[in-house]
DNA sequence: CAATTGCATGTTATGTCATAACATTTAGAG
DNA sequence: CTCTAAATGTTATGACATAACATGCAATTG
């Protein structure tokens, strides 16, 4: 149903460890929290990472160098997913805009640009951090 | 009238050489390039490029770890700034669209998020290269 | 079964990107 | 001149990511 094979057993931890989390990790923390169960190098972590976020289960956060659990099953439905990143918490709000899609297909198009993947991270301060920073 | 002060002489080199690539320099790329100048150290790099980034004469490529010279001097009217990088060439174009602009402000609103940097990356071939690849 | 194939894994080493900490120099303001 | 703030120089280290190669393991197929 959800169009992706059974995962592997490091797949599994690894993806575990980012549902458990409930925010933004770096593979080198998932590392550390996969010590016990025989982890012992990053490639074993980006390894799986890798073909996590093919299955569209895992987003790599790139202005953090972080990765999240993605929280809609269903964002493989969207060519791009907007992600809003609070620099205080590491709260991540995931979410995903028609008309933004729209218009920055249409900027593609008019260029004859051929998108692999598209980036959209609002960095800054959730509500709640924002309210206390008073 | 532009609104930045006089540049020091570390900040002119970096600007200069990002300027004369024509395209996105990594900060060690860079260092290599002002060695003949007394570049010495990376940190000489990413201080100048702090200050370049600050006086909206830089702009950081988040999902690649690369710096390009600003293309417009206008750019800082805009709240963000979109990209479209080659994989293939390394070109770059910088783009802003008030509608992309004002869907995230939408959505910051509706979630009292307080946003301090926003990025917008797309990835992928440019005409030239995609022409070519066919 | 044995052989082959493809993928996942384990491991070591290395490459790439970025900043901490501290000393020194430089440019203005008073 | 003296004080101050900012910029610079330098060494060391931290953080993120991948190359290269060996091994294991399950599914197919002859």
């Amino acid at each position: 149903m959800t169009g992706h094979p059974e995962l592997t057993r490091n797949q599994s931890l690894v993806l575990k460890a980012l549902d458990k989390a409930e925010g933004p990790l770096s593979a080198y923390t998932i590392l550390d929290l996969l010590r016990d169960d025989g982890f012992r190098a990053p490639l074993q972590v980006y390894r799986a990472l890798e073909k996590l976020q093919e299955f569209g289960l895992v987003h790599r956060l790139e202005s953090i160098n972080a990765f999240v659990a993605c929280a809609d099953p269903h964002c493989h439905r969207h060519s791009m997913i907007a992600f809003a990143i609070c620099e205080n918490c590491g709260r991540v709000d995931e979410f995903s805009d028609e008309t933004v899609e729209a218009r920055l297909g249409e900027w593609v198009a008019a260029n004859r640009f051929k998108p692999a993947k598209t980036t959209i991270e609002i960095r800054g301060n959730c509500a709640a951090c924002a309210a206390q920073a008073q």
